[in-house]
DNA sequence: ACACGTCGAACAATGTGTAT
DNA sequence: ATACACATTGTTCGACGTGT
């Protein structure tokens, strides 16, 4: 397999140098295991979340999700474990951002280790995957309904002819049990976790492996992966700050070392709370911001005076109480700063952090002592510190050492690239945000006008770099989401490049903007994604509708009839709705969404006044409350239904892609007679794949989910 | 449940003066 | 020429509301 392995990974380089690439090769993932395995499971794509980022090995249990992986239905010498896409990437969208043919020489690498492999169940992790295999793999797959106590899940039985080594006379080579990312699992829901734990033990049963019994359902995994792991992926993969110490940057995986850092010790010890027994000392105070540059200023040459102050104890140092307190209280607001996010419970990560910080300057850290570390941290910041303007908002920034105030830009009008920011600014008030700078944007929209520079990152926040906006502590949090349904500006050819005349919906001809305007010109308009393209409304200022006496604010249509358009919170609520779908799929219904209308509606009635809305709104909690009570059923009801919406929107193109195609099969019975289908319950099977290339269209194999509104709408929709 | 309208406030975007 | 700081103003937000 080595050998297969070097010739892939030559390949893969080539082909991204073909595309005018280049690419480091040991940031390519071996796949684990033997190929004699009884069970393979098949990842996504590999993450910088680990302490081995170079020519890394899929089996590595310091990345939180491969580490819950490797915690259930896997036993090391019976189990292959691989990524879809082998190549390390900060995030895993290879499969909508790579090369199509770098993405196929993957797919043809593992290919062949599935061809190869002697398995005779795979595990899927994650939508992701499972939609490539379907769609775009074009896989023909016939799916097994499970009955009894597992009535509510199926299995996926892999045809033999989806193989170029195919054998005659065997009509499937494997099962595949398709199972959610175990990322899902840091925000628990239930129903998932159940049927997480049923799908592994079906897979663990027929592969003849150990499992463990409500793995995720108890959080088993916990006692693997590190506790704080959940906010630092939290904010990473769903953009929500849950505690200001792991706020926002932390969400860079390239940054961030894991607490299995101390691996060996979490796992042997297999408790969490005392994974670093005698150091908890060191956990940062979490309330408190960084400080300012302008505190740093002050302090620091405090702080370093005690070096020489204390220096016969140094090497005794273990923990913060060993510590003058000054020291002690620089190191506890350096969260930000120094460490960007990353919790730091002891010495061994403050030397990770040395390491990190100090390749470019000073010893490296592994022989020195934790004080000789601090101080050298301490030191590394006092001259960045000198080094650095003096500016009106230091009282409001701070900056980090390098590589961390190094953030790659694209410009918040175009978003093309701009150069990037080296000496990145952070607010002091709310953690984690980037300060915006402006610059010239010399793409062809743009054409050097000064411009706002926004992190390419897109899971870093920002602000705006003025002392109003700085100040202010809580951000209003800006939904950048309905940005997902719309086209990007260079899919906006012929008739969507051109400018679009829009006018106040109730004004129309009599319109009235600042500046003797009629008429509302947008250069660049946003269309949605999906066919026809829908114009995104604004809603600027008509003078027309003030001098009226109503408010000024309604939409703006096109002044062109035939132009469909869209209003942007619709946009967001299809996002909230069907966010975790393919873009093709969100494309569909986007595509046969309703436009918004060109005429006003009625007008409403006067507004009550506020406290009269505040009074409505607590006597409608206290009558909801009170008719849950008294009607606890309609309520169960309302819960299922939204249920099976959600199950729907997640189902997407899988279940959707179901229709009824009896077939027969053996292999089932062969090698799990446990399993084995009541003959009274004659089989309803159904073969999925290259079924429907239009995804939302056929939903009449999901006939054991409860009818419910939502299938109403998927019907609309379709 | 959905499709909007209305509101006050926060935000985005850019103009302009000034320092380097 | 460039970046910064501040000022200004149009745009967009979430919350709350009504009508269908």
């Amino acid at each position: 397999m080595d050998n297969a392995f070097s010739k892939f990974a030559n390949l893969e380089v080539n082909t991204w140098a073909a595309n005018g690439d280049s690419v480091s090769r040991d940031l390519l993932v071996r796949v684990s295991g033997s190929l004699c395995s009884r069970i393979a499971h098949h990842a996504h794509q590999p993450s910088f979340t680990t302490l081995r980022p170079h020519n890394g090995e899929t089996a590595d249990e310091t990345n939180p999700c491969i580490a819950m992986i490797m915690g259930n239905a896997f036993e090391k010498n019976h189990s292959l474990l691989y990524d879809h896409l082998l190549r390390r990437d900060e995030k895993s969208e290879g499969l909508q951002n790579y090369p199509e043919d770098v993405v196929k020489c993957h797919e043809a690498f593992i290919q062949t280790v599935r061809e190869s492999m002697e398995a005779k169940v795979e595990v899927v992790y994650g939508a992701a995957v499972r939609e490539r295999m379907l769609q775009k793999q074009g896989y023909k797959f016939d799916l097994f309904p499970l009955w009894g106590d597992y009535d509510d899940i199926y299995i996926t039985l892999d045809r033999e002819s989806n193989y170029s080594n195919a054998q005659q006379g065997h009509r499937y080579r494997r099962i595949i049990v398709f199972v959610a990312h175990p990322q899902r699992f840091f925000y628990p829901k239930p129903e998932e976790c159940a049927r997480q734990d049923k799908l592994l033990a079906v897979a663990a049963k027929i592969a003849g492996v150990n499992f463990i019994e409500r793995y995720y359902n108890n959080q088993k995994w916990r006692t693997i992966v590190p506790f704080n792991f959940s906010s630092v992926v939290k904010n990473k993969f769903y953009g929500i700050l849950e505690q200001p110490q792991s706020d926002g940057d932390s969400g860079n995986a390239s940054g961030w070392v894991p607490m299995t850092s101390m691996s060996k010790l979490t796992l042997a010890d297999a408790s969490t709370s005392q994974v670093i027994g005698g150091y908890k000392d060191f956990v940062f105070d979490d309330g408190k911001p960084p400080f300012s540059v302008q505190e740093l200023r002050k302090i620091l040459p405090v702080v370093v005076a005690t070096e020489t102050e204390h220096n016969y104890h140094l090497h005794k140092w273990e923990n913060l109480a060993d510590f003058p307190e000054i020291v002690g209280a620089w190191l506890r607001r350096q969260g930000q700063t120094l460490f960007k996010g990353r919790l730091i419970k002891g010495p061994v990560d403050i030397m990770l952090v040395y390491r990190q910080l100090g390749t470019m300057e000073g010893p490296p850290g592994e022989n020195l002592s934790l004080a000789e570390m601090i101080y050298g941290l301490i030191k590394m910041q006092a001259r960045m510190i000198e080094k650095l303007p003096i500016s009106s908002l230091d009282d409001l920034i701070y900056y980090r050492l390098r590589p961390f105030d190094v953030i790659g830009a694209i410009c918040y009008n175009c978003r093309q690239p701009m150069s990037q920011d080296t000496e990145a600014r952070w607010a002091v008030m709310r953690l984690g945000h980037y300060v915006i700078r402006r610059r010239r944007c010399n793409s062809g929209i743009c054409q050097g006008k000064c411009r706002a520079g926004i992190p390419r990152d897109s899971s870093i926040p920002f602000v705006w770099g003025s002392r109003p906006d700085l100040s202010a502590q809580i951000s209003r949090r800006i939904r950048e989401d309905w940005r997902e349904t719309i086209r990007d500006p260079k899919d906006c050819e012929g008739k969507l490049s051109q400018p679009v005349e829009s006018w106040c919906i109730i004004c129309k001809e009599n319109t009235q903007l600042l500046g003797d305007r009629t008429r509302y010109l947008e250069e660049v308009p946003r269309w949605t994604i999906g066919g026809p393209p829908k114009y995104v409304e604004r809603r600027p200022m008509c003078l027309n509708c003030q001098s009226e006496g109503r408010p000024g604010t309604a939409r703006f249509v096109p002044v062109d009839a035939t132009i469909p358009s869209i209003y942007k919170k619709k946009l967001t609520s299809i996002e909230k709705t069907f966010g975790g779908l393919e873009k093709d799929v969100k494309a569909e219904i986007l595509g046969v969404e309703r436009t918004s209308s060109k005429n006003p509606r009625a007008p409403a009635g006067p507004r009550p006044s506020r406290a009269q809305a505040l009074a409505n709104k607590s006597k409608t909690l206290e009558a909801n409350a009170l008719s849950m009570l008294q009607n606890s059923s309609t309520a169960v009801e309302e819960e299922q239904n939204r249920i099976a919406l959600s199950n729907i929107a997640n189902a997407s193109a899988f279940d959707s892609c179901l229709t009824i195609s009896p077939c027969h099969g053996n292999l089932v019975n062969e090698v799990a007679p446990t399993l084995k289908r009541p003959l009274t319950n004659m089989p309803h099977w159904s073969s999925i794949g290259g079924a429907s290339k239009r995804p939302l269209e056929s939903t009449s194999g999901l006939s054991f989910l409860p009818e419910t509104k939502s299938k109403v709408k998927q019907q609309r929709i379709a």
